[in-house]
DNA sequence: CGCGACGTTGATTTGCCTCAACGATTGTGG
DNA sequence: CCACAATCGTTGAGGCAAATCAACGTCGCG
């Protein structure tokens, strides 16, 4: 049996039956995306929910110059959406799209409902992934409230060593709120 | 009968018995604590996460340079705690204290999960209170990211009116980046 | 091959900070 | 109830981190 990367980090978490897993499976849609294509753009309303299975993906707004902003990367065994476009099927402000060609398992709002209805305990999966995700934001803002730019670096560097060896550094430097050329110029001035 | 915050801000999202509304009440501790009293302090573990009844709470953390940078506030209605440090019941970098003397209701880590296994629509209030903050929290980097000092404080005027009034000019300078001088200069420069 | 994305470097500018000084208000102990 | 300290907000001079603008080299790809 081929190893399933979605069931197995929901059941990293609440147990599950077989007849879960079906239906779970069921409701989540295959889609392939390419390099550069959107999944979401400003101003759409978020459909779906995002599991990455393979490749990665960035979400990011662009401000009133026209600068795109990275509100955040996700690589295999991550979620990403626009949860206050989702959650409120309104148009949000988020685009996203694929850095690397990309494989995805998609989710609808009514199906999310219909875990929680069939499967209760999909409540607690979601309580608990919003934790970590609420617990990283919570960490974000701190740092960019309390840390220069160069700590800023550092600490990416070594909670995300993986990102920093595959995403361009436009990427990485857009994230950490730097331009591409002060983020080159810290680069250079750090490796001494 | 007296109206209740807490069970009623509970209630937006969930139904109660009235053997629920009894078994919460019992597990929420009251607790008064004055304007200046720390509730949670840099280093402890989070043990309460508390309940706003009446007055004002700050969380904030601290720079190695010593400037204290406000991360929220929560008044009456609001919840606060270190969520991080609650969770994992590890000490916590972030530091609470009172913006004004308040009364507080706390629930500690064990009684909140005794919550969840006699109530189990409370996973689901947890998870959109969650949603919530987390939503709140996405728009909070964005505008750090996107706007300029004057952006944020014009956005924070019109999201909480009420708490342009109620807080020292101090702290919102600190919650929105900056520092109290530059902030004052800032109003007096878009009043005209 | 040629174009577009990416990274680097230098010169200049700017948004916000630091430091210092000074009224106004609040609160507190004598 | 006053006196004094502490907190809060304001203003000005000078400084610095990071942005902007511009130019150039490199690589990968259609």
């Amino acid at each position: 049996m081929e190893s399933n990367l979605l069931l197995s980090s929901i059941e990293k978490h609440i147990r599950l039956s077989d007849d879960d897993k079906e239906f779970i499976q069921q409701l989540f849609k295959e889609r392939k995306i390419r390099k550069r294509q959107y999944l979401l753009q400003e101003g759409d309303i978020c459909k779906y929910t995002a599991f990455v299975k393979k490749g990665c993906l960035r979400s990011y707004c662009v401000d009133k110059n026209g600068v795109e902003h990275v509100f955040q990367f996700a690589t295999e065994g991550w979620w990403m959406g626009d949860i206050q476009s989702f959650n409120q099927q309104t148009p949000g402000i988020l685009n996203i799209d694929a850095l690397e060609d990309s494989e995805l398992l998609l989710i609808s709002k009514s199906d999310v409902d219909s875990l929680y209805a069939r499967i209760p305990a999909y409540e607690r999966f979601s309580r608990i992934i919003l934790e970590n995700a609420f617990i990283s934001h919570q960490e974000r803002i701190m740092q960019s409230i309390c840390f220069s730019a160069a700590e800023r670096y550092e600490h990416f560097s070594k909670k995300y060593p993986q990102l920093i060896q595959r995403l361009p550094q436009t990427q990485i430097a857009s994230y950490l709120g730097l331009t591409p050329e002060f983020f080159s110029k810290l680069r250079k001035q750090m490796l001494k």
